[in-house]
DNA sequence: CATGAATGAGAGTTCATTCAT
DNA sequence: CATGAATGAACTCTCATTCAT
């Protein structure tokens, strides 16, 4: 089979394979960091040896390309299915933020792992592209979310960049929160953001409407 | 001179290679990333003997710990001498975003190897603390900002926490576009910036005369 | 293969080779003392890489454990083999005596080694335990066989506890002896020292008569 | 003063320098165990630096050979202390292994340097020679003393060399009884060992008087 | 498909020794 | 006499990768 970076994988057998393989990864990154995720860890937790794994993924910059795709994916239909059928563009933006949060709750092990990837990223080739892509198309999602808003005078003046660009930035931070802060309320947390979009993004007057009806 | 972990180094010799090799291991850092910062590459780049970093420091471990103390302290004093005499609050939240942007952009090889250090830090003793601690700090000074803010009747009624949250992960997120989009427009960026976080923490007249006067 | 200190290891070949490393690891430590003992000179006198003993064994510590383990035990077979069927305690105590000594002519190789690690255990973790267990185990039953010879009337009452740490301790210095001393003569050494114990340990009157058959 | 390993030093002050870093040296060895004796760790010690080590000892290899030295010169001057003036060989016998005991019982801190030197001896030049020929003149005086005690009818006809031998091989062998068995009783091992060897030594029928005496 | 034995480069660390001051 | 900075070789151990079976 020996697969070379990109190929279409046809075997059955070789693709859950390699689903295997990487969810195993998964597993290892978020329980042992970067530096703990060796091949041997890994075809340990398997229960495997350590060739298969070379077998199924040419090297390990492969596997943790795989690794980030996967999770990357996933990410995706989780946001897709929770995100259509909003009747505003501030509808459409609740729904982002909450469906997004709510992945960070429901997949810590995931976000651990990829953090841990993208930790190490820039040695490993390939893992870098793949995530500044994402990022990329995550804020371009976000800056034409607010654009549309404006545009149909949901929203206000302040630029649709900015506010894309805080908001993943206040999303992406808050897996450590969830990570490190036991005591960290998700619920409240996620009240406290609509608000502040709410605020930053929307119309003077409705500000005064809906901000009041917040309290 | 054999160090071991936190002594206070009485000889001027000592203390300015140890800065030395602390530099020299931040330009390592940037230009190699985590996993090629070796022993033997930070030797190599001040054309010294490997033995000379064991000499100065006692492990791997505490080197990097000078490099995340150094940089902090660094940025902290960056920080503190463009923060005092704002005659508002207000003032005082565009001064630091203001002075923090310009760190960033001022300082990138020290704000990239910060960045690679923090994020192999599990596996580094010592280093988590140093920086949670520092995160901690700094979150809890802008909360205090907005929190006197709206006392004085400058600020509305979005909590102070998720504005301190929010503009800390923006900032942070900041050096990332710096590093990796060779057309991003800091002071663009900055304007955008404040004018975000002027509707977002502002009252709501203010936000109408304050915004418009910055159009 | 992964070993982990004391594990029941199923697979032949790497049976074999765990053994091939210790035979060779004794090899080297009585050719090139302690200190020349190193895993590439192991390694080195195998013809294999340094990797591979790191393979089968998880640490040098681990490898030397070995080295003493399988010496002390082929010691104990050696010994076993030539103690049954003795028609006396006296001629028990010959037969210890004189298969202890040829076991020291015949393995010097191994004495030497098991020599050069004992002399370092203290920083070898598991070696100092698995020695004194061995010595301590010697001694008891040096003193079993002596208490026996008093019971059945054979021999007198110097305490059997000094007569089996000399007789011990004697027996230990001899391979010094052997290895140093060129003009060693042990056939001659044998004799005099069952003479010695025959005298030490035995009745008056036997003394006498044996003693006088002697010269 | 640049020492090179045997010349007669004039400088008092270099005398008692080489003096203090021995005694230093046999501390830390009692202490650290031979592996834990750097020079580094010898001149914390002494509170001065490594490289006054340097100037007083052209090498490490001659610093251990001093430790040897010292303490082999002391025990002799001990034992020359407490061996005059027996009226019988019979009493220089006892007086020998009395004066022995003590010494190991009251300097066991140089006995154990002595001891982690020894045991790592083959690869230290100069250590090996200086040991075994303490060894040989030991064993020779022993020797000469139950030559003498034969020759006068005092003792038997067991040979005066396995004598020597098993008795310096039961001394040697005490110190590590000592050290390790907290329970250990020397005055019970030394009325013991005066009994085994009146026997081993004695004639036949001054065993019968003494050894009842001795009850 | 899968294994386990083997490799080899390179990691951090230790330490006796040297030498300018 | 004494220092401490510096060296360089050697150490054990790790790990992605290869390959015959």
């Amino acid at each position: 089979m020996r697969t070379n970076s990109s190929e279409s994988d046809s075997s059955f057998i070789g693709t859950a394979r390699r689903v295997q393989i990487t969810q195993a990864t998964i597993e290892v990154l978020a329980a042992e960091g970067y530096t703990g995720t060796t091949m041997a860890v890994i075809a340990g937790r398997l229960g495997v040896s350590k060739g298969i794994l070379s077998y199924h993924f040419a090297s390990k910059a492969e596997l943790l390309q795989a690794v980030v795709r996967f999770v990357l994916s996933e990410a995706g239909e989780w946001m897709e299915q929770r995100m259509h059928g909003a009747a505003s563009f501030r509808g459409a933006l609740h729904s982002y933020i909450s469906a997004n949060l709510s992945y960070l709750d429901s997949h810590r092990t995931e976000i651990r792992a990829l953090t841990e990837v993208l930790a190490n990223a820039r040695a490993t080739e390939g893992v870098p592209e793949l995530f500044a892509a994402s990022q990329a198309q995550a804020v371009h999602a976000l800056e034409a979310l607010f654009d549309g808003g404006r545009r149909a005078g949901e929203f206000g003046d302040v630029p649709s960049r900015i506010l894309a660009v805080s908001l993943r930035a206040t999303i992406d931070s808050t897996s450590e929160s969830l990570r490190s802060d036991p005591a960290f309320d998700l619920s409240e947390f996620e009240r406290e953001l609509l608000q502040l979009f709410d605020r930053a993004a929307g119309q003077y007057d409705q500000i005064t409407l809906e901000g009041a009806s917040h309290e």
